[in-house]
DNA sequence: GTCGCTGCAAAGGTTTTGCAAGTGG
DNA sequence: CCACTTGCAAAACCTTTGCAGCGAC
């Protein structure tokens, strides 16, 4: 996700409306690298913003998909959005869901897929986080 | 996934028991490349066998799930199931979901993530297939 | 014969949609 | 002012669960 004022520029060159309600959700994404689901982002903007709904919060976060400023991924049935869409890696614990970012040990060249147009990747690691290593090893 | 025989050994160690239902969603996932959804799984199997149910194709393959010889993702809300456990690179359609295997062109080390145990690994380009580049660009 | 599995139906949870009212540009 | 956006509520969807009957071993 780019910067605040020029996703703010960026909406308005599409003929969209930028209201408090998606500057909120804006605010609360930007360096948001907890890769949070809709209902933390809504609880979180509902601090402030009581009113907000969680229809206009998933509308908002569609719309910032559907322009490439935010990924969208599901774990276990529940949507997770993250503002970093450049390359990375992540680490997703299967006992628990907790998804984290870590540092990539290596660049990775994209693949030649003809025809197909490549605009993002990510790195995935399943396992298990040290908490859910005690309640559940993988069995064998 | 491991072969069948293989598999029915592992389950039978387990106490659990190999049922026609069984046999036949693990005949189904066999070799299986296009990542499919348990529907679609129970669509194949409804063919020759009319009277399975959803709820225990989703039984089987969470079952499966949790002795590590599939893998479980989602998309867009909806879940697929790889019998591939091996380290590979897929791509992802923002357009259609559409998912394919690549030939992943360079392997990928683990990283060091103090007290994660990594139990699995994928690679993950997000873009749009020659479809849906006619359809939707993506935004700039 | 036992214990696990199946199939049905209903429940549970997340995300989307329709629409009247509100408001940004 | 016009078009886009909001908020509400209901709908749509996928997945899980409870349970009586069945069947693998």
């Amino acid at each position: 996700m780019r910067t605040i004022p020029e996703l703010i520029e960026k909406i308005h060159a599409r003929g969209g409306k930028v209201t408090p309600q998606r500057l909120a959700i804006y605010q609360a994404l930007e360096a948001d690298t907890t890769h949070p689901t809709a209902e933390a982002i809504y609880e979180r903007i509902r601090e402030t913003m009581p009113t907000v709904s969680l229809a206009t919060v998933y509308k908002t976060l569609n719309e910032l998909v559907a322009i490439g400023e935010l990924r969208r991924f599901d774990i276990h049935g529940v949507s997770h959005f993250d503002p970093r869409t450049d390359p990375h890696a992540e680490v997703v614990c299967l006992g628990c869901d907790v998804i984290m970012d870590v540092f990539s040990p290596a660049a990775v060249p994209a693949p030649s897929i003809p025809g197909f147009q490549i605009v993002g990747q990510t790195q995935t690691f399943y396992g298990y986080c040290p908490n859910c290593q005690n309640v559940q090893q993988p069995l064998d």
